[in-house]
RNA sequence: UCCCCAGUAGCUCAGUUGGCAGAGCAAUUGGCUGUUAACCAAUGGGUCCGCGGUUCAAGUCCGUGCUGGGGAGCCA
């Protein structure tokens, strides 16, 4: 008989008579001559419950059964004379596959976050983390069918570079010199190395996709993105994925509009395609989440200038830690003043002053702000960083001369500026930390499979 | 990297002015004819994070290290 996965059981109509489910032993209740069984399978959240009566041939092993076993039950579908769900199996045998031992972790009880992650192999089998990878599984998808509708082309862009001054962050090294060869040498020779020069772990894929987009037109890259950073905060991992779309002939308006309509399709798929896991959030883990579900898709965000952002935090009356002057890079408190007190909805701060963003950036006509976007999100903060790019190629090299960066190794990013240069624009988007924010898990580290933190690289 | 907090049973936690190590859940055993984190009863379970110190006496006070969490910076 071919197994079913209890997703498509507990979808049916009518009972197609007998059914073979495979999974794990979430619960066991017993009473004098039958078991009840929560099983579970992983395709959705809910559980299948079967019951399990003394007339099955190995019932000894089925009482033997704990939370955590695997089993397959062959039975009858039948309506659940109980309360709570509508299908159950009447087994007519089950098979024992395997007896987790009594020191299996996880108990029918909650757990808390910080215990889960030190097990963070088996918690995907936690009703909770089920639900978060299977949006995140979910997400994914929708992110790929959201840029294939739209006749974007996806690049997948290279995870190694070869040069250390992409400026987004620290790097990690990749090297395949031996420790003892380096010791032998006195330093590092990476004439010696593998690329014959220093390589890195890349932090964006920008600079790939803004080649390709002066070539296809509009495409994203979706992958992983790796910092070096001594971060130790709830929004920050050393490899995460990040969505970065680029798109030909497109100002900083349009980059604003695909954004907010990127944000809203996805959230919309979620809800959509993911109803019960998305509803364990906003019932189990954040009460206000639908509220904020429901602003992402039905408000408008707002946009706001930089120099106006400053005008309305210093005229807010509220204390901040750190004092609100134009010029300055804005704080962690004032983002979220704006997006959480202010607005109350996601808004975009456009034309940063041209100090704090780096070289790339378009500079606008007032010589002093540059075409720079980000987007806060209320609890997230800043969940989009992109800009308009500067298209013009003397402009370009005069940011570099100013930030003393090495033209000569950008020569290839510069000749897109030399031949067919035109306007375009693209951004950054978080996909950990836009996962955070449609199921309210206020931790990367929870929507992530198995992070990567300083100091932390078990599993 | 900086600031703050925490570490006690498998898990979640209590432990008072320093004076015998505790609870709930889980586990184990038994009971129960339909349960829903089932219920009832019994039983077992401890490097009180490590190291050093103060003291007649330290889970408790002091120093230090490690681990985890919250916040800040960096940013996605």
């Amino acid at each position: 008989m071919e197994r079913t996965k209890i997703k498509a059981l507990l979808e049916l109509g009518t009972s197609p008579g007998q059914v073979l489910v495979k999974g794990w032993v979430r619960t066991k209740r017993d009473s004098k001559d039958f078991s009840f069984l929560e099983i579970n399978d992983g395709s959705c959240l809910a559980n299948i419950q079967v019951i399990a009566g003394n007339d099955l041939a190995n019932y000894e092993d089925v009482q033997r059964l704990t939370t955590g076993s695997a089993v397959g039950i062959t039975g009858e579908l039948v309506e659940s004379p109980g309360k709570g769900q509508k299908w159950e199996i009447q087994a007519g045998s089950a098979e024992v596959i395997s007896i987790a031992p009594e020191d299996y972790p996880l108990q029918k009880k909650r757990h808390s976050d910080e215990f889960l992650r030190s097990i963070a192999h088996l918690r995907p089998r936690t009703n909770k983390y089920g639900a978060a990878f299977r949006i995140r599984s979910e997400m994914a998808y929708a992110i790929h069918k959201f840029y294939r509708d739209k006749g974007f082309r996806y690049l997948t862009s290279p995870l190694i570079t070869g040069s250390d001054c992409e400026g987004a962050g620290e790097m990690f090294r990749v090297t395949s010199l031996s420790p003892a060869q380096v010791a032998e040498d006195g330093k590092m020779d990476f004439g010696k190395d593998f690329f014959g020069q220093e390589s890195n772990l890349t932090v964006s894929g920008q600079l790939s996709a803004e080649m390709f987009a002066l070539s296809l037109g509009d495409v994203y890259t979706f992958g992983p993105t790796f910092r070096a950073e001594n971060s130790n905060t709830s929004r920050h991992v050393a490899e995460f994925w990040m969505l970065e779309p680029e798109m030909a002939f497109c100002d900083l308006a349009g980059n604003m509009d695909h954004g907010e309509e990127l944000v809203k399709t996805l959230v919309g798929h979620a809800m959509e395609h993911c109803e019960a896991d998305m509803n364990l959030f906003g019932k189990f883990v954040d009460k206000s989440l639908p509220a904020l579900l429901k602003t992402l898709m039905d408000e408008e965000f707002a946009r706001l200038p930089y120099t106006d952002a400053i005008e309305i935090l210093e005229k807010s009356g509220k204390k901040f830690e750190f004092p609100v002057a134009y010029g300055i890079d804005l704080q962690s408190e004032h983002e979220r003043f704006l997006a959480e007190e202010y607005f109350k909805k996601p808004v975009f701060l456009i034309n940063y002053p041209r100090e704090i963003k780096p070289f790339y950036m378009r500079m606008n006509d007032d010589e002093k702000t540059v075409a720079a976007m980000d987007l806060l999100v209320p609890r997230i903060g800043e969940l989009i960083g992109g800009s308009q790019r500067e298209e013009r190629l003397d402009r370009l090299e005069a940011r570099m001369d100013e930030m003393n960066l090495p033209k000569d190794d950008y020569w290839w990013y510069l000749d897109s500026r030399r031949y067919g240069t035109a306007p375009h624009s693209g951004f950054g988007l978080g996909f950990e930390r836009f996962l955070m924010m449609i199921t309210g898990i206020t931790n990367i580290r929870d929507v992530i499979p198995f992070p990567r933190t300083p100091g932390s690289i078990d599993f």
